[in-house]
This record gives C-alpha cells, sequence and structure tokens, in this order.
RNA sequence: CGGGGUGUAGCGCAGUUUGGUUAGCGCACCUGCCUUGGGAGCAGGGGGUCGGUGGUUCAAGUCCACUCACCCCGACCA
C-alpha cells in the first residue's frame, strides 16, 4: 500500500475522547473514528489489524475441527422468547421492530440461532460432535461503552458453539477450545492467563476467561509468581500460614468506648490477626447474616454471596443492627443473640486458639476465644485474598494482584437452550436427547486493542507481527531526489512480487514527518531510505520494538527484511510450546 | 440507572461570570515561497445553523425553560 494512496490520517494531539493509552493510539493512528457513543468505523489500518487477528482466529478454530458459518445478525424475537430470554436479558438486548410492527432484536449472541440451525439437520447422536462457529458483529447497547473497541457497543466477535451427545463428549469439546484458545492468543503475540471464572447464573459446570495482563484491565484477578495459576479475585484463594497461637481461657473484659478493631486490639495490646470481626448483611429475601472474619481481612462479597446461596447481599443498616438486637462494635460469635441471623464464620479464624471477640454487651469484649470450644458456627471460605500470598497451586509462588482485560470466555452451557428449544437427537437407543452444548467466545477488536495496551512505548504501538497492519514499512525520506524515489519505488515492487505485506511511505512530507508517523502506527520491520546512507549505497533497516538501527546494503535489503519476518514469527512460535 | 461534567471550525480550546461591531486562537486543510534524518519557517486563504427548540430583550455564543448528545465516577456486564 501507498501512504500517499492510502486513507491514513494521524493526529498529533492527545484525544480528550481516549482515556486509556491504547484507545488514544487507535485513535491518534487513524485506526478507528467514533461514529457515536460505543460504535466506531474501522478505518484502513484498523480494518487489517482485525482482519489479521480473524485470520489467526479462523485458522486455529479451523485446525481445532469447528466449522465456519455466518448468521444473521437480525434475529426474529420468537427464538428469544422459546429460550426465555426474551424477557431476561433487559436492557442490553436491543429490540427493533419491522415494518409489520414484528419484533426482532440485533443478536448480542447466537445460542439460539445456532441451536435452530443444528435442531434443523441434526438428527442422530452419528452426526456428532459438531462446533460451528463465526466471526460478526454484535451489538449489546451497554450502560456504560468506553474504552474505544475494549467496551464498545458494537464489536466484532468471533462465537463458537459446539454440540455434544453427552458431558464426556461435551468435556472434550470444551478442552479442544481450550487448546486453540491458547494457540490464538499466543499468536496474536499477548502476554494472557487464562483464569477460572465465576459460571454465574447460567450454571454450567465450567468457565474460563482468557486475561491479557494490562494495569487498565477492568477485571482484578491474582496470579502466582511462580507457576500459571490464575483466578478472577471474586473466587480466588490462597495458603496463608498462621500460628494457631496460645491457647487459653476464655476471660470478659471491659473496653469502654471500643468499637473498632484497631481500636480494641490496641487497647488490649492484642494482636489484629488474633481477632474476628463481624459483619451482618442481608440478602434479597431478606434473610440476615452475620459473618466473621479475621481482623485485617476484607470479606470476599462473591464468596459471602455464594455460601449464603444468595443473589446479592448488601450491608445491614445501624437500624437493622439495633432491631436485630446486635450491638454494634459488639458483635461477637460467643452465645450469639440472634437465632434468625444465619452466623458463618471464614475458616481462618477456626484454626486460631485465641481470639478477641465482641462479648454481646455494650462495653465488653472477650479473649481467649476458640472455635468449637466457646462458639460454633457454619464454617466457609469468605476472605478476599491479599497480595503477597502463597499459591494454592505449587504451594511456592507469591500471589499477585494484577487487572485483566477479558479476550475470551469459554463456557460449558449443558443442555440449557437444547431443552429449552426442544433441540434433540436420537441416541443409540432411539431415545431422544437434547444436546450437550457449549459457548466459546472471543473478542476480535478487543484483543486488538489489548494488543496494544500490551505493547507500545512514549512513541507509539508496537504491533506483534502477527496482528500488525502491515509487517513492513519503506520510507523514502527524500522525495526530490529521483535516483533515491526510483530506488524505493523499486523496492516496494519487489517486495509486493514477493508477496511481502508492505506500507510505502511515499509522501511530499518532511522527514520528521513521517519518521513519527512510522513510530505512531507501529509497523514492525521498517526500511528508512536517507539520502546520506544512500549516497554510501546503504539503507537503514530497523525493527519497531527497538528501533535500532542497521546499516544493509541497497542489493541485500528484501534478503534482510525476510530473515527479520521470519525471526518475529519463529518468537511467537516458540512460545507456543 | 444514581452522582458529576461538557457541548463554539475536522481535532484541541478561549470567549459565557457582567448580553452590545464582522465570534477568536493553536493544530489540521488550500495557494505560493522555502524546507527533506525527528511533527520546521514566512506570506496569503477557505471553513461556524456557537448541540437543538422555545422564550426574555432594542440586541443572545452569553440570561431563562425544555430537550438532545457526549464524557467521567459508581452499580452492571463479553
Amino acid at each position: 500500500m501507498r501512504y500517499s494512496k492510502s486513507f491514513i490520517y494521524t493526529l498529533k494531539e492527545e484525544q480528550k475522547e481516549a482515556t486509556i493509552i491504547s484507545h488514544n493510539l487507535f485513535l491518534r493512528g487513524g485506526f478507528i473514528v467514533k461514529l457515536a457513543s460505543g460504535i466506531y468505523n474501522y478505518l484502513p489500518l484498523g480494518l487489517k489489524v482485525i482482519r489479521k487477528v480473524s485470520q489467526i482466529v479462523r485458522e486455529e478454530m479451523d485446525r481445532s475441527g469447528a466449522v465456519e458459518i455466518l448468521m444473521a445478525a437480525i434475529q426474529p424475537a420468537e427464538l428469544w422468547k422459546e429460550s426465555g430470554r426474551w424477557h431476561e436479558y433487559g436492557k442490553e438486548l436491543l429490540r427493533i421492530k419491522d415494518r409489520g410492527d414484528r419484533d426482532f432484536v440485533f443478536g448480542p449472541t447466537h445460542e439460539e440461532v445456532v441451536t435452530d440451525i443444528v435442531r434443523r439437520y441434526v438428527k442422530g447422536y452419528k452426526q456428532l460432535p459438531i462446533n460451528l462457529y463465526q466471526i460478526q458483529t454484535k451489538f449489546r447497547d451497554e450502560l456504560r461503552p468506553r474504552f474505544g473497541l475494549m467496551r464498545g457497543r458494537e464489536f466484532i466477535m468471533k462465537d463458537a458453539y459446539s454440540f455434544d451427545r453427552n458431558e464426556e463428549g461435551m468435556d472434550v469439546s470444551y478442552d479442544k477450545m481450550r487448546e486453540a484458545y491458547y494457540n490464538i492468543f499466543r499468536r496474536c503475540g499477548l502476554n494472557f492467563r487464562s483464569v477460572e471464572a465465576d459460571t454465574g447464573s447460567i450454571g454450567g459446570k465450567d468457565s474460563e476467561e482468557f486475561m491479557v495482563l494490562s494495569q487498565t484491565g477492568e477485571d482484578e484477578i491474582v496470579a502466582c509468581d511462580s507457576c500459571d495459576f490464575a483466578s478472577n479475585v471474586e473466587r480466588a484463594t490462597s495458603i496463608v500460614e498462621d500460628e494457631p497461637g496460645e491457647e487459653f481461657g476464655l476471660k470478659k473484659v471491659a473496653t469502654p468506648g471500643k468499637e473498632t478493631i484497631k481500636d480494641v486490639c490496641e487497647f488490649l495490646n492484642a494482636d489484629s490477626q488474633y481477632s474476628a470481626k463481624a459483619l451482618v448483611y442481608k440478602n434479597e429475601k431478606g434473610e440476615y447474616f452475620c459473618f466473621f472474619v479475621e481482623g485485617d481481612d476484607e470479606l470476599n462479597l462473591i464468596k459471602a454471596e455464594r455460601a449464603t446461596g444468595s443473589v446479592e447481599i448488601e450491608m445491614a443498616s445501624d437500624e437493622e443492627l439495633e432491631k436485630l438486637g446486635l450491638e454494634k462494635g459488639y458483635i461477637g460469635p460467643v452465645n450469639f443473640p440472634n437465632k434468625d441471623v444465619r452466623v458463618i464464620c471464614d475458616k481462618r479464624i477456626t484454626k486460631r486458639n485465641n481470639l478477641v471477640v465482641g462479648a454481646n454487651e455494650h462495653g465488653f469484649h472477650l479473649t481467649g476465644a476458640k472455635f468449637g470450644r466457646d462458639f460454633d458456627c457454619e464454617i466457609a471460605d469468605l476472605r478476599l485474598v491479599k497480595e503477597g500470598e502463597i499459591c494454592p497451586k505449587c504451594g511456592k509462588g507469591n500471589l499477585k494482584k494484577i487487572r485483566g482485560i477479558e479476550v475470551g470466555h469459554i463456557f460449558k452451557l449443558g443442555q440449557k437452550y437444547s431443552k429449552a428449544m426442544n433441540a434433540v437427537f436420537l441416541d443409540e437407543n432411539g431415545k431422544a436427547v437434547p444436546f450437550y452444548m457449549g459457548c466459546y467466545g472471543i473478542g476480535i477488536g478487543r484483543t486488538a486493542q489489548a494488543a496494544v495496551e500490551q505493547n507500545h512505548d512514549e512513541y507509539g504501538i508496537i504491533w506483534p507481527i502477527s496482528i500488525a497492519p502491515f509487517e513492513i514499512e519503506i520510507v523514502s525520506l527524500d522525495t526530490r531526489n529521483e535516483q533515491l524515489k526510483s530506488y524505493c519505488n523499486e523496492l516496494y515492487n519487489s517486495m509486493l512480487n514477493d508477496g511481502l505485506d508492505v506500507l510505502y511511505d511515499d509522501r511530499n512530507e518532511r522527514a520528521g514527518v513521517k519518521l513519527n508517523d512510522m513510530d505512531l502506527i507501529g509497523i514492525p520491520i521498517r526500511v528508512i531510505v536517507g539520502k546520506k546512507s544512500f549516497e554510501n549505497g546503504m539503507v537503514e533497516v530497523s525493527l519497531r520494538r527497538d528501533r535500532k538501527k542497521e546499516q544493509v546494503k541497497l542489493g541485500d535489503v528484501i534478503n534482510r527484511v525476510k530473515e527479520l519476518k521470519n525471526e518475529l514469527y519463529r518468537e511467537l512460535e516458540e512460545v507456543r510450546k
């Protein structure tokens, strides 16, 4: 592509619209331009990146045995009524009507449509397993679109759906997708982790999210610094080595006016690790819970919701505490005063031999309290994992909290949709069985932008070669020098003939403009043709990532470029093993 | 959906408090000269329903009401 004939418009100034680097670079580099909130046009550079990511996804999906189709973007409401999601999905679902006042949706996902397709054609177990995928534009009317392609309303997604005859088959299909996902994200040059994810209300049995590690990610995850363990902080566990402490008798002490853990422990000269704090919550059904966690720990709301079987819990107010007969600041598990409140202890405090706890009496605490001897209650894992704790998987590494961008999600659906939509096949015994399904998504645009978030410097983007808009850029620094110009033209044409993916900056711009644009756009291999070197029969070849210049003889350029290209691709392949 | 904020040229902004010629500046764009290893310079030029509607006034970018769009924080979510 000749730059002068293309449609690339870069911007010098920061864009107000963008609050994260990758979004800013996408706008400044002329990759995308906003049309409406959360809706973007893809300009030539952006489109090429999207195509490259899509192609990698396609190759790995095909290799895994999945079959590409393209489903309709607009779907009739009937299918959504059949699955029950017409009423469940909420405002995120863009509902539209045609001229005959019939209801349609702009598909945010395609479980219904794909299930409908499969039930039309697949009648017997011999036709299974099957995995259908597509790469297509979706629409979800997000409450709050932001960060460019990272959280758009209209976005390009690869979604795949597997159909199996039983759970074992579904597990195999799922594992194949996991492998494909590893290959895809590695080939895209991303630093990522797969993390165990919450199966949520859909209730499948397994689910993993693929997270690109980045400080700007919207999800918090904990990851081990010495093995590959990673988990969403919401469900993470860890190993903490605790001393049970000395055992001694229960003693009631006066602690007037000391109502926080810090105050009480300072007053009693006790280690706050040997204390239990009470947190009272209520759920959507109006049930009350009192959680006890160690004084220094934080309650993990997701774990607490799970432990109580609640959909949503919120902290009880002071008035509610009073009504329940609980003394704020002095609540303790020993002789807990209200039988209607479910008491649950974090398992960590049940191992202590002595604890400072509230005495359930204004102005008093108890010391030396011990689980089993002095009090008894339900036990659960309730605490939020802290940085620096030991990895539960390898038992050696320390856990770090990092943020991640969710670029992929794989999910075992089971028979939810096949049952709802009566999508069945006949098994060996001639019995009708609903399909066992899995669904597997990858955000294409999000993946591209996550790559930028992870690969940039003060000058601009540093594309991994596999998803760069071009592999090579030739910059002609002096367009008035006829000899230099014709050399560049020849070089460009030979590269094209050799099938190289090259951008040729032939504009009549000053050198500085072209060099800055080159760094901003971030094409990995650069060939810079300047007057001085050229007169000595040399050009300059450099890589975007280190910008180190290398003098190469005019005739050797193409070979050197090919070498570099192979090297860059090989690096991505090597990581793969 | 709750809280906060912003709408003036393609982009970034000033002007609005205290109404008063023809609405400005930087970047970008066009013409000419000049310049070609890091977004250079000089001269000239084009481009605006001041988000929209209605109102107050002799007079509205500026005041009032309504409305729309967008952005930020939170909750929610791939």
